[in-house]
DNA sequence: AGGTGTGAACACTTTCACAGCA
DNA sequence: TGCTGTGAAAGTGTTCACACCT
């Protein structure tokens, strides 16, 4: 396999929003796009030791997230020393460093809102599963929806959200419910002691700080596209 | 319009480096992150429109996208003086402003590659609709899934991708393939001379300076929701 | 050599604060 | 008075460059 001076393209990536207000409230050492690297790296360790790497260099490794290497040492730097100088990061060793410190060494309880189109699709995405995001429960306001079977689960319904959080011991909601409807079911959430809700309702929603709120908006993206390809593509 | 480059793409092809940071080719004035909030300011006027507003102050607006007046003001300062000291801004003015300086006045032309289960849930997305674009084209590479019908279209063979870019012109391409195959896809849909693409599959691309990537990582997400969960929650 | 860890330089964004106009 | 538009200041995030270890 060909490395080498290989380098990286430079990508217009930017995974989604999120809301980036002062974090919780205790000072973070690490911002957020750093987490969400730290996501990536984990994703490309486990690319590594699938294929029996024992080692990898910053370099290496930071080409296969398409950042630079300067920035993964420094991101690493920031919870400890994982490197051997001259040698690299010891795969095995750095992919349950990272799990500790994305707390996925735990296991999560989270609770689908919406059991439309969206939120079919992420009941059994392969991706929440795999690294320790257990759904545990959906719900949708739709009668017509509720008491269907969805993925190994049944749907019910959305006004049980209160005591689903309670008997289940829920960590975090994932929203897939309508614009509309969104805030009122954060609302909700918030008050019944959800720490964390990730979004997909085409709306910014209002959440108290101690409560940390991530968005991910779709037709954001698109536009966005768009906006680029508009500005230095066809004139019109 | 259409001037097919001749893109080699190899397996490990080393594109450009330009260290420039990102922007396709000339400076961009205004930032990403900034694009992606016109998008949100969009919405909110939309949402004034509707309840009969004629003018929205800055303050209001940031408001309702989560952000400070300030950072509305100069965002929108950027593309030209739109508000009236002393007023605000003019709701139903500003509406066709930004959607022009968005890309929206056009339609799109887009693919959309993948009909699994989050290919299904975005094919009929009312948000991508609603905003000029249009999905003209579902391909998926099973053959169980080929012919058969995904809301108003007919699943094509993912071989036809080169077809279809040519004969449909398409804009941009949204993929919502398995991971180990989205990156091929990427590459094909670059040589088909596409310059845009949304990226729902949890890898990071690579694609050249001249293609704009956006990319929608739902695992990074939610991981990075575990993260500040597990860093200011329970201490272990 | 080869490659990490890191302070310092740099670039980019956001916020402040206020002049200036309706 | 009320609110925009904007330079200047503050704040963040990223890259450089090199000491230092193996």
């Amino acid at each position: 396999m060909h490395r080498g001076w290989a380098i990286f393209v430079n990508l217009f990536t930017i995974s989604a929003i999120s809301r980036r207000p002062a974090s919780s409230q205790s000072m973070r050492k690490i911002s957020d796009p750093a987490a969400r690297r730290l996501s990536l790296y984990l994703r490309a360790l486990e690319a590594l030791e699938a294929s029996g790497e024992a080692t990898a260099s910053s370099r290496q490794l930071a080409e296969m997230c398409g950042i630079t290497g300067a920035q993964l040492r420094k991101d690493l730097s920031l919870f400890g020393s994982f490197g051997k100088r001259g040698l690299g990061y010891p795969v095995s060793e750095l992919i349950p460093r990272i799990r500790g410190i994305l707390g996925l060494s735990r296991s999560w309880r989270v609770a689908l809102v919406g059991a439309g189109r969206i939120g079919s699709a992420l009941v059994d995405y392969p991706d929440f599963r795999d690294r320790g995001f257990h759904i545990v429960a959906v719900l949708d306001a739709d009668p017509r929806k509720v008491g269907r079977p969805l993925g190994s689960l049944t749907v019910r319904d959305v006004s049980e959200l209160e005591a689903v959080a309670r008997e289940e011991g829920l960590d975090m909601v994932i929203l897939a419910v309508p614009a509309a409807e969104s805030q009122a079911l954060a609302d909700r959430a918030v008050a019944a002691g959800i720490r964390g809700i990730l979004n997909f309702a085409p709306t910014r929603l209002r959440v108290p700080p101690h409560v940390t709120l991530n968005e991910v908006n779709m037709g954001v993206e698109l536009e966005a596209l768009a906006f680029v390809l508009a500005e230095d593509g066809s004139p019109e």
